[in-house]
DNA sequence: CATGAATGAGTGTTCATTCAT
DNA sequence: TATGAATGAACACTCATTCAT
């Protein structure tokens, strides 16, 4: 019993050394060696505990998204509603340090899981959580009348979606030209058109 | 006399090749020998026209955004205001299979430019052409009153690009849930609220 | 436990099979694969002693030169004078196979310090090594009256050091010209003109 | 016949850049583009004038010596006896620039005569050129009385072929040490030991 | 369980050489 | 004759992985 708790806290020693070394140098700097000196243990250590590189990288992968989910079911365990929606976008958009290696990461792995089936389906199965949560929270608010009986809500998750990682993209890629200011004000001007409810569009 | 060879034709064959390659197997299939194979030269051939690899990878990425812009220049020649605006960001969403290999290449350089100065400056410069091309277009189509001047231009511009990359992104990872209608629909709301103006944000 | 490696004795091994094979191939035939071939290790291990070949390089020239100063430790020990310094010297003229294969490696480093700053370094302060010892026996020599008091020490020395690299050149390239015997001879020819002193030049 | 001119100058045109890039680049430098662009002309315009890399070679050790021994030949055509072994001796040690060149080139084929039989066969060809012109004007000083007539005459040659060598080989790497006056003054210094007669030697 | 030495295939790159023009 | 494009073997080096200790 004590064993497998050592084993999972090794691993996850393990897991957060990687991720720090693909922030910080990316895929192709993250090399068995790299990690294990990241990590403070050998090479042949990290055979114990991961079958080989594609095992670290996608364990990276569903870790980094646990942790990411063990915070949401935090900050929304009292929220409802709007400030719900505000807060699980705030929270993945890359506004502080913390938020930026993530999305560092998340970067990472969007490419890799274009060859990767394996990549491929956690990332679809973790983003599907994401999905599930902001429907969700959408689905409640326009229960409570905060979002426009009009809004269809997949529409509105999709465009949710799209927009955190539009920004978070941008934010990483052109830190200059989008600031954390207009990402605010960008996220509570879609708040406000859910609320208002999506204009008619016209004809093509 | 020797042989007589177009320098910048048989640059963009290998260029050519080269993205197929990334698009095919990603960056880390985009070797040497794989490029040399897929463009049907040697290896050594490769000297002849590239420094070395990296040379190769950020050439690739700014011809990838020359034949783009290309495009742009063709199809917008005609369109004015929000008609420029619709070709623009549906030009620039991956909605058939060319489009979608675009996406793929750009996806790759996304993550590549996070650890290379060289690709993110090219990635900064390149964008900014879709910014200030975007940006056009959404002022000459307030101009013309297509859209409602209380819009400010500069959020309406990064909030496009925002789900432009939003939509390419997702349209690939999850083509199942994210539709081409869907992102056609979405582009048209989107449009329709620049019409209407942007509600007025409540309080947080 | 993992397997321990006495790591100075294995490059001691490494070092001793990049010799042999320098002397057997030149400098071009000792390639990264040679030296692995010839030591029974693979190229990759090499990697775990020696940085890159350029370390392995003067790491070879300094190696060859330690065994050569242990060796004159040895043998000066109990020698005195000009005894000391005729052993001296006919230990720096390939005499015999060792020496020989010893004379060849000093000859690739000549050129290759041409071209580099690092080796040049090491060939300096290598030689200065000798030019100390022949110096201290020749002073030695002359204070106990065994060199003529007239000769000046600095040139002495300086036409010591010169006919030793000049006798292990040419005996190395004409070896059917110069041969042990004549060495030797010229050698105690040099060392009865210590004896007699240096004669009075000409004018010219 | 004019052809044959030109073709002969072109490969002496060759041929001085290829030594150019030796003295500068060493033999490792010495590739077959950097010749090319050191001569102006292209790669595959070599392949007119020398069969492969080893004909330029060992056609650069030739015509290294060609010109070396034009040159005796005109500084010793009015000197005779001592001074013209003066002469022959200074003008085979790097007292300036010009001589320096020569000085690296023959360092360089020293060690590649090693690994090679066509090139020590040239080597030792040219050699005996430069033994013979010794042996040639010892024989004449001697004869004329400059030199004593105990000296032998072989090991006088063989001492001052070794003295020229040794003196360029530290000239060239320990040039700090090794002035140029101290070389001179020691040529003087044999020369003088020439004219007294070598000293018995002791016993051993 | 932990180590780190050892592996050898695979990488980007360079090179002397060939040859159609 | 002169060119320089093309070649592909060879290079130094790196890597994920294995395994005896």
């Amino acid at each position: 019993m004590p064993k497998i708790v050592d084993h999972e806290q090794r691993r996850q020693e393990l897991l957060d050394a990687m991720a720090r070394v693909i922030v910080r140098a990316g895929i192709e700097g993250a090399t068995t060696r790299a990690i294990a000196k990241e990590s403070g243990w050998s090479t042949g250590s990290l055979a114990h505990y991961f079958s080989d590189r594609d095992d670290i990288l996608s364990s990276v992968l569903r870790y980094s998204h646990e942790r990411i989910k063990a915070r949401w079911a935090e900050k929304l365990a009292d929220l409802h509603g709007l400030a719900a929606l505000r807060e699980l976008i705030l929270d993945n958009v890359p506004l502080d340090e913390e938020r930026q290696a993530e999305t560092r990461l998340e970067m990472v792995f969007w490419s890799q899981a274009l060859n990767s089936a394996e990549l491929l389906e956690i990332q679809r199965t973790e983003a599907s959580d994401l999905y599930d949560n902001v429907r969700r929270v959408v689905e409640e608010a326009q229960g409570a009348g905060e979002i426009n009986e009009t809004v269809p809500v997949e529409e509105a998750t999709e465009r949710i979606l799209a927009l955190i990682d539009g920004f978070s993209l941008h934010a990483l890629l052109y830190e200059r030209r989008l600031t954390n200011d207009m990402i605010v004000r960008m996220v509570d001007t879609e708040l406000a058109l859910l609320r208002a409810g999506y204009p008619a569009p016209a004809d093509h």
